[in-house]
DNA sequence: CCCCAGGCGTCCA
DNA sequence: TGGACGCATGGG
């Protein structure tokens, strides 16, 4: 186990390959699902890399089905798992420059910005800031940026306004992940009970970091993981 | 029955 | 460059 060196995140998982296996899994997923993928592969004994790269494709495919789409996440998986495998140990694929990494996983097909910076923040620690649907849900409808905003677009907003930490990235995504689950909502946002309903269009603009620290004292959940 | 879930690649205008 | 679509299971 490598991970005892690795930050301390809310992402579940024991280890960082286990992190960086839920990345590629949860791609528009549900964490139940995944969760039942994972447990069928740790129930396998298949959670390291080792034995993943000794099963064939559809063996992984059978064993992740719960996880639906569950042939191009097999695939996607083993692509991953070989190509850790060229770098020795995941500390030395993750020792060198965030942009170097970072430009690694994406050239990896299946993974594209957002599984890219999961890896990288949840199991390599570096401070790139994740940006998923809840983030993009919660900003637009905000009107702190258009909707339109493409992916680079809404990181360069977070990157600009906070401290390069990567605990603070990994604890503010947690928070927005928890606001975007409970309150705001796809359907049916509920922003009479949720902790930035003063923050709702017309009001003050305010910045980020008022943002996210209303939502870390107001939300009952910023501390709930899976 | 419906809608939704912590994306990504491909195709096509 | 950007919008539609396929990929798939499981829960509410």
């Amino acid at each position: 186990m490598d991970d005892a060196l690795g930050p301390q995140h809310w992402w579940p998982g024991e280890s960082r390959f286990e992190i960086i296996v839920g990345a590629i899994l949860t791609q528009s997923t549900s964490w139940t699902n995944v969760e039942k993928a994972l447990g069928n592969l740790n129930r396998h004994d298949r959670l390291q890399a080792r034995a993943i790269r000794a099963m064939t494709v559809g063996e992984l495919a059978e064993m992740i089905r719960p996880s639906g789409y569950f042939r191009q996440k097999a695939s996607r998986l083993m692509d991953l798992v070989q190509h850790l495998q060229r770098h020795g140990s995941l500390k030395k694929f993750f020792s060198r420059s965030t942009r170097v990494v970072r430009k690694e996983l994406l050239s990896l097909n299946g993974i594209g910005p957002e599984t890219a910076d999961s890896i990288l923040l949840y199991a390599g620690g570096h401070p790139v800031f994740v940006v998923d649907a809840y983030t993009r849900r919660i900003f637009s409808r905000h009107g702190w940026i258009s909707a339109g905003a493409d992916y680079e677009e809404f990181q360069r907003l977070f990157h600009c306004n906070l401290p390069r930490d990567a605990g603070l990235y990994n604890q503010y995504h947690a928070l927005l992940v928890n606001v975007g689950k409970n309150f705001c909502r796809k359907s049916q946002a509920l922003c009479s009970h949720c902790p930035l309903e003063v923050l709702l269009p017309g009001g003050r603009p305010l910045g980020i970091r008022t943002v996210v620290q209303r939502a870390e004292s107001g939300s009952k959940f910023s501390q709930s993981s899976d």
